[in-house]
RNA sequence: CGCGGGAUAGAGCAGCCCGGUAGCUCGUCAGGCUCAUAACCUGAAGGUCAGUGGUUCAAAUCCACUUCCCGCAACCA
């Protein structure tokens, strides 16, 4: 069996409800797992949640219920989104799975009896209240603690630390062995950068039980549990099903079709140090060859009103009018779940940042949605209706804006797939709007309206509403990766169903058979105007 | 001299790697069309490409410096 495109997100911390930014990554992710697969190639596209910790824990504590309880309500508000957006992932990481949790502790095991597992005791400021170390970032501008952290002592701790410092030469030499670690370029950059002062520093990797309770065991010392790095980052490994020789693998894949991942998706806020420095170490010491490395993609932030996405400044964004507020729901209340996704994809250039502002939301969506693509075949279906009686039908007319529309579609797919080798999505999205642009104007400028009134001119007209349908049924393709609901929607209504396993290869002009009947003319997209 | 990104028509962006008198979408103004979700198509106005200096026959594009904006700053044990 051959290799199989893998593709990660980053796993979302349980204690709170899904943003924009964890739904653009998924969106994200989701689509271009939806895209590979266009392209003919079998793919594992892993996505989940990260449950255990601190936060989770006091967050449960806080509300009265036990972590378990806690989390299942969180976790389930993120998979009722996905449910809700498309997004499909083939594999689901909850970080409490006991088949994961095996996977954490065989790993740690190993490392510890290699001796790349030591403890040390370490002493600082503790602040009792939130049942953490404090560093200088903590402190207020005075240099003295703040009154959130309630009371702050001196305390000793010991924990176990992961040398990751002997491993630091290695992973500078990976950098510079394989520009394309990470994507886009820069951020490698930016971590060659950040890693160019490091001083030999070891990872803490536990906590002890007294403080910590809600996360993995760490099998050589019941007194502690493991602390985020070895249980999140495993994660794309245990899920894949590395060592699967535990009894229980149930539903997990083949690990030797999956690796090396060749898309971790993820944020630039997780890039230094997590996965830029401790997960490809880790992997390392685990014993994973060079050329078996992950790559990693980095994707921007959305900002709003120029400024980074928080929860406090949300308040002062200018009124909205249509939309309640950024909501991953709301927005997808008003534009719908694909006009969301649409939204996401086309506004974003992969790796940077962008703005969210209701404006663009809305210009996306009335402009590209409605008026461009969702009235190129509402007007279409609705001539065919009219001229042909809703039935194609076979005619020699042929002009040169006839050719020139079929070249452009005959394009489409290998263009698309050049602007994917770097993830340019919203690269895909303006060539097909482009593409339905140019069938409007091909309408125009053929005026078909007028050549109907002639009966003479019938096999013209034929051909004209032949070619634009044919253009709307490649493009129904083109698009189902961003948008599958209404992929699905556009052909309902040309009467026609894609294949469930089609591949951009299959995309040749005549989609669409001689004496094929269309659907019913129905607006895909209904406006969204502001109150008057 | 901490690191990275950005500064291009009223707005949002592309072009910069591989120098050759600036492009896309929206908005504005004017026109056309009438099949269509008051949708579609065409044309026009509007920019000395943040600033200064340098390299060159020629710079938005290369180099240096400056200004402003955004984000990050691994050791949260």
């Amino acid at each position: 069996m051959a290799k199989q495109f893998y593709i990660t997100t980053a796993i979302d911390y349980t204690n709170g409800a899904p943003h924009i930014g964890h739904t653009y990554e998924k969106v994200l992710a989701d689509a271009m797992a939806r895209f590979v697969r266009l392209t003919g190639r079998e793919v594992y596209f892993l996505s989940g949640l990260d449950q255990h910790g601190q936060k989770v824990q006091l967050s449960a504590e806080k509300a009265g219920v036990p972590p378990q309880e806690f989390v299942r309500g969180v976790s389930d508000k993120f998979i009722a989104l996905w449910k809700r957006l498309n997004v499909q992932p083939d594999g689901w990481v909850e970080t409490t799975d006991p088949r994961h949790q095996r996977v954490v502790q065989s790993l740690l095991q190993q490392l510890f009896d290699e001796g790349q597992i030591y403890k040390k005791s370490f002493s600082g400021s503790y602040s009792v209240r939130q049942e953490q170390f404090l560093n200088d970032k903590d402190r207020e501008p005075d240099g003295s603690w703040g009154p959130q952290w309630g009371l702050v002592e001196e305390r000793e701790e010991e924990n176990y630390y992961f040398r990751l410092s002997a491993h630091a030469d290695w992973l500078r030499g990976l950098l510079e062995s394989q520009p394309d670690f990470i994507f886009p370029a820069n951020r490698q950059t930016q971590l060659v950068n950040a890693m160019k002062d490091s001083e030999g520093v070891d990872l803490c990797i536990s906590r002890p039980v007294s403080r910590l309770s809600w996360g993995i065991p760490l099998p050589f010392d019941a007194g502690y549990v493991t602390f985020v790095w070895f249980d999140a980052l495993v994660n794309y490994i245990s899920f894949a099903g590395f060592r699967d020789a535990s009894p229980d693998t149930s539903g997990l894949p083949k690990w030797e079709n999956l690796w090396p991942c060749d898309a971790h998706v993820i944020g630039k806020d997780i890039l230094i140090p997590a996965h830029g420095i401790y997960w490809p170490i880790m992997l390392h010491a685990l014993g994973v060859p060079d050329d078996q490395m992950p790559k990693i993609l980095v994707h921007g932030f959305w900002n709003i009103d120029g400024r980074k996405f928080s929860k406090s400044e949300v308040a002062e964004v200018k009124p909205l009018t249509v939309l309640k507020d950024f909501d991953p729901h709301s927005i997808a209340d008003v534009v719908g779940s694909d006009g969301l996704r649409y939204f996401l994809l086309a506004e974003m250039k992969t790796g940077q940042d962008s703005d969210l502002t209701e404006e663009r939301i809305l210009f996306r969506y009335n402009k590209e949605l409605a008026d461009i693509l969702g009235n190129l075949l509402h007007r279409t279906l609705n001539m065919a209706r009219k001229y042909l009686n809703s039935v194609l039908v076979a005619t020699d007319h042929d002009c040169e804006m006839h050719q020139a529309l079929r070249a452009t579609v005959a394009a489409l797919p290998s263009r698309a797939v050049e602007h994917m080798r770097e993830w340019q999505i919203s690269e895909v999205l303006a060539d097909i709007i482009s593409t339905a642009r140019q069938a409007n104007e091909f309408i125009d400028k053929t005026a078909p309206f007028k050549l109907a009134k002639d009966p003479a001119n019938a096999p013209a007209v034929a051909s004209i509403m032949r070619h634009v349908v044919e253009t709307v049924a490649h493009l129904s393709v083109m698009i189902s990766p961003v948008m599958p609901d209404t992929a699905k929607r556009i052909q309902a209504q040309l009467g026609w169903t894609a294949p469930d396993n089609i591949t951009l290869g299959d995309l040749k002009w005549g989609l669409l058979p001689d004496g094929h009947i269309l659907g019913e003319p129905q607006p895909l997209f209904p406006k969204v105007l502001p109150p008057a």
